[in-house]
DNA sequence: GTCTATAGGCAGATAGAC
DNA sequence: GTCTATCTGCCTATAGAC
């Protein structure tokens, strides 16, 4: 594997766990084994390209686990349930969160610099958009998908705002049984 | 009023806007027109113990505000539609949202400091306290007035994020149609 | 393409006069 | 209780050898 990839690898999983103030170049080089005359050589504009490249990473990621998920379930509400179990699990795993959450990226920077705010805009788009089809699949005209879908990414991004505030995977859990219902209902 | 009131007041009004890390302790200097020797003085543990007081400050005021909406409106739904329709009326004349949300700090140095993660979850349970109390009086038994609220506090939490990511109202606007709903129907 | 060495700035924090 | 001056350390970024 490249060094380029394996920067972008290493750094994204960086990023997730600390936000983008909380790792610093130094911590980025030290585990990847490289130096900084390496890294600039890859990413003339510093950090914040990198940044913006483990942005792209983590969509590629996230869309495919997430879709993997909703095509293996034959509703949105199992799917749904499904999904937020697997990240409760993670956290019960980890003790963190590393993905489905830019909250902290966007939260530092995504303010600051407007390249990367549209990164994570796009990035619950995406997700959001896998929400919306299986609603519809369902039988929900397009109107109600989206805004439930809406719902359902806002929630679930707040769920996890939750746990790590209260370092318990509780209110992910509460909502694995509380959000499927608001889908039956809809 | 007296400097360390003036200094608690500003400088919460800025980590509202920039989070923590966004605002240096020059900026909240100049701000308030002292220097650092003052703020030292009435705050010795420096950034972080004034980050407290400012957390201990936004708590109450946001606490009366949201109870003082939830007292006049006669339901739980209702209120939560008023109280979400001030929050998008808000980022609409301001272009940002100041209070009801603190993920930005959480995210910023919730995992690092213990002292500010569980002054910002005492925040969240605070609100979503006020939402339960309502929901029952709605008629709602104990644990489905719990989990509710719950659900409520990580969705409008997750759609000011996303109002934020989107620099746009539309995320809140559409929660405050479809949010409602689902407690209609709990 | 990778390295070392260093620049230059700003952060938070402290000391001590008044 | 407020001030100014200063310290120390870390940050991102750059220059230039190999």
């Amino acid at each position: 594997m490249d060094t380029k990839s394996r920067i972008i690898d290493i750094s994204t999983a960086l990023f997730q766990q600390k936000g983008y103030i909380g790792v610093g170049l130094n911590e980025i080089l030290k585990a990847c084994e490289i130096s900084k005359g390496s890294l600039y050589h890859h990413f003339p504009n510093g950090k914040e390209e990198l940044l913006i490249a483990c942005l792209q990473s983590m969509n590629d990621v996230i869309t495919t686990d997430i879709q993997d998920i909703f095509n293996r379930y034959p509703t949105a509400r199992e799917a749904t349930q499904a999904m937020i179990e697997k990240l409760t699990a993670d956290f019960e795993r980890d003790g963190t969160i590393t993905g489905y959450t830019f909250s902290s990226i966007v939260s530092e920077i995504g303010a600051l610099s407007e390249p990367i705010r549209l990164a994570c805009a796009s990035l619950y788009l995406n997700m959001q958009g896998i929400y919306a089809d299986k609603l519809m699949a369902d039988g929900l005209p397009k109107g109600a998908a989206d805004s439930t879908a809406l719902m359902m990414t806002a929630a679930i991004e707040g769920g996890i705002m939750l746990c790590l505030t209260q370092k318990s995977s509780g209110p992910l859990q509460t909502l694995s049984q509380v959000l499927p219902n608001t889908l039956k209902e809809s």
